[in-house]
DNA sequence: CCTAACTCGTTGTACTATACAACTGAAAGT
DNA sequence: ACTTTCAGTTGTATAGTACAACGAGTTAGG
């Protein structure tokens, strides 16, 4: 049954195609979607609270960004009002990251959105479907890396 | 069966989440796999190929993205020797793209390599299950618009 | 201690991907 | 014809990144 390498490699070539497809379209569909909360800095503000605090360092390696990148997108949130530096007072090269309560709500508030923006989208799938599909993803995601294409960071 | 709101909304929640951090991580993963052909070239040059030729607001459409986008991206195609622009001669304002020689092989190298990547990622799942993905995907991608993300352009 | 080596973060610079708006040329509508 | 609409190009501006050079704090060797 599970045979026809052709009709795997059908499959395979859709995934990467439709995946590609998403990836392409997500950022533009994001900046549309909350120009207030640029896309980058709602995921690094998202991982943030999700750790209960960071240091950019960690959300470089997380993200594979460059330092340099993390920094100015720290920096805008600051700006924003969105996240505090807390000098680490055992380190101090370290700054400890945390979402303000102001990032805080703003994160709830995107989140909600994005989650009635994917409800309309998915109306139409049954539970059974949209179980199955997030699973898939899951498992996509998880199975190593970097998501793509394998991409694969050196990570040595 | 049917049920089961939380269900659902756990469900959405995850894609929520898992196709986000794919699209966070796209961008870079696929740049250091193929750093020589220019990375959204490639997409636009396999939609080309797909289709076996097609306009630049054909892709634009696909997508989403501006038609200046596009516009840049093909002469950056042109010049790479990737692309060549037909003239419609039933339409003058049409240029029906289509791959050059270079560009079919650059692709087929690229998808190649792209393929290589997926088949090792995907390596432990079933057909079942690949085939299954893949049609999610597509089922998701084509569903559309309107308010996806509301990438949409208003367009009206 | 004192310097070398390393680490965390910032800043300067450059490039890609995009968007939006204004514009040209070519069809289509009335 | 005259206007609208469509395909594509070009000017301009903005994110998001990377890389390299650097400043400041820490740690290791002598």
């Amino acid at each position: 049954m599970p045979g026809t390498p052709e009709e795997r490699e059908e499959s395979l070539d859709v995934i990467q195609r439709e995946l590609t497809a998403f990836a392409r379209r997500a950022r533009a569909a994001a900046a549309r979607l909350h120009p207030e909360l640029p896309l980058v800095s709602y995921t690094l503000l998202a991982h943030i609270e999700d750790r209960h605090g960071c240091r950019a360092t960690d959300l470089a390696a997380h993200y594979m960004l460059d330092k340099s990148t993390v920094s100015r997108q720290i920096a805008t949130l600051e700006k924003l009002g969105l996240v505090e530096r807390h000098p680490d007072p055992d380190d101090h090269r370290i700054q400890v990251l945390h979402p303000t309560a102001a990032g805080t709500q703003a994160l709830a508030s995107t989140q909600a959105s994005r989650r009635t923006a994917y409800q309309e989208r998915l109306a139409d799938w049954s539970e059974e479907d949209l179980a199955r599909f997030a699973e898939y993803l899951l498992r996509y995601n998880s199975a190593g890396n970097t998501t793509t294409t394998t991409a694969q960071t050196p990570q040595t």
